[in-house]
DNA sequence: GTGAAAGCGCTAACAT
DNA sequence: ATGTTAGCGCTTTCAC
């Protein structure tokens, strides 16, 4: 490699004859360039080897093309699908996507959007910790481009793709009640953003139409990860009334139910009745095949970018937009009747 | 919100009644800053609300603290990994991370490439199609950024993370031989990178030193994806000499063959044993629990960033580094015995 | 259709 | 320790 230095729009100027104007105007295709002028240039930058630095372009416009992306931890399957069919349909556009995992901690969340403003992204896709951070609450209301929140209720104006959660786990509940259950275990995710507080809500809703009263110590509120829900099954089975049925109420949760459910021997679904959130290969394959509140995620990412393009291209200055994803309760092997 | 302008460093200094250098040197923590000053500077950010522009910043210093990830497809489990290790070390020394998926298409990569150029990101972790692309290769050849490849070998002298996949699969094969078993199918990824023809080296040197000769036919190279696992386990399995075992040499490959089976109700492992690559819920919560030739995907992740931090940090640079992952034959129950 | 010139917001070298 | 100055490489009026 030669220690030459790059090549910029004046370099293309002089070789070329013509005036940064016009490199300018060649660059960004606008339409006033005659066609001798164009060759001019696009000969000199081949000759050069030049390429054009987005750094400098930025600068001027105000634009980088480039969004923003927060979720708690990609490693999950739920938030990479998001992140996949977002940066799909962005990278259509030219955007490119930065991803930040946040761990569920909100201080880390604060920080990332400052850096996210410093480095003028030009939009962010949003999956927050807690909705009511007073903190995120004032970065965010002072902020100057558009947002979308996924799966979050805040107080601010932003566009969000929201998922009916409550609706979901009510007909899963419903589902079971009618099966026999009396006493379902729930392991689902933090009660402080919507789809923990929504899963909540449709559970006691479904108790509630039916005139039963719940046993608020088979509920389990936390985090999303499979240990989590290891650790809240054995719980819960250790119970002195233990349930006779569960529901992981999150994708990761999943697993470490049923390695709670290995451990200890229990078996689906003559033992205990399953259900979980969000399908995935393990919901599908596992012996039984498990019943599942799907929704379709990947149009979770999908939606999101088709917000914050419409945004981004003007296309949209209007109010907030919600996009509510319905569920299906997709009933399979897992679950039992159950009468005593 | 007020349609001001963003308050700039000249702001900053005017109310301060400092010079645009002191602010400079205090924004970057440089120690020859005077209490005093600092105090007078800070408080004028504060009555501002500056936020300083990263862009103008980098446009200066010729660094964006900005890395680029290239991969087939986030929403595979095993790149979410990789790409979620990389992100949480490069976090903590301040680089973002950006991620473009490929979908195993050439020119998208290459495009791609290019856009990070543009872009001027400061260094380059890749996951590439075609290893032997001369396109790629003279794009890369001409890059004056860190570059670190992921389990891809190519002529040009960047760090990489490796995995012994022809050990893993050699051992993988051998099992199944040691089992009784001759004609044992193969599903894996193209071989048009290096995952995909280690592996099929693995399983011909395991026939070759076992002294039998194996089945071309047996052998299927393609994608990485489920569906293509699906397809080639179906045609597999509808051979007049149908194999005996089966190994799926991605982890998206695994769902794929499950489908199958469970379509032509062939069970594990009475009618056929299975072998699976990289081990997942699924591969370890099946029933029965399918033996994984394993590795450390997470420690993919943490490898590359490191190896591009010690680059950008300026401690290493010295030639091509290597990291090499070894794998692991993980036994479970979804093998048996063969004698015919 | 094209050129000249101003400046986006910052850093760093130099001077004091 | 601090101020001054000159750009980084580009886009965009504004003339012509």
């Amino acid at each position: 490699m030669v220690d030459k230095k790059k090549p910029t729009i004046h370099d293309v100027a002089r070789v070329s004859g013509k005036s940064l104007g016009t490199i300018s105007r060649v660059l960004n295709e606008h339409p006033s360039v005659s066609i001798k002028a164009r060759a001019a240039v696009e000969e000199a930058i081949k000759k050069l080897g030049y390429t054009p630095n987005a750094i400098a372009a930025s600068l001027r416009t105000r634009s980088t093309k480039l969004i923003g992306m927060m979720v708690t931890d990609l490693s999950n399957p739920l938030f990479a699908i998001m992140a996949n069919t977002a940066e799909n349909l962005l990278q259509e556009s030219g955007y490119s996507l930065i991803i930040a995992n946040t761990h569920d901690n909100s201080d880390a969340e604060v920080m990332l959007i400052e850096l996210f403003i410093k480095r003028k992204l030009d939009g962010l896709i949003l999956s927050l910790h807690d909705e009511k951070n007073p903190k995120l609450e004032k970065i965010l209301k002072s902020i100057s481009v558009p947002v979308v929140l996924l799966d979050r209720e805040m107080s601010l104006p932003f566009d969000a793709v929201m998922t009916d959660h409550e609706h979901g786990m009510r007909q899963a509940v419903e589902y079971l009640l009618g099966l026999g259950h009396t006493r379902i275990g729930l392991v689902t995710v933090s009660e402080l953003a919507s789809p923990g507080r929504g899963r909540i809500q449709g559970y006691a809703k479904a108790y509630e139409n039916a005139g039963i009263e719940f046993d608020k110590n088979l509920v389990r509120c936390g985090s999303l990860d499979a240990d989590f829900g290891y650790q809240e099954a054995i719980s819960l089975l250790g119970l002195s009334g233990p349930p006779t049925a569960l529901i992981a109420g999150g994708n990761q949760i999943l697993p470490g139910i049923l390695r709670a459910l290995t451990r200890l021997e229990i078996s689906i679904p003559d033992d205990i009745s399953l259900i979980s959130c969000d399908d995935t290969p393990l919901s599908e394959l596992s012996k039984p095949a498990i019943t599942v509140i799907d929704r379709d995620i990947s149009s979770i990412g999908t939606a999101a970018a088709k917000l914050l393009l419409r945004r981004l291209e003007g296309s949209d200055d209007g109010g907030a937009r919600q996009v509510v994803l319905d569920t299906d309760l997709v009933l399979r092997a897992s679950c039992g009747r159950r009468d005593d």
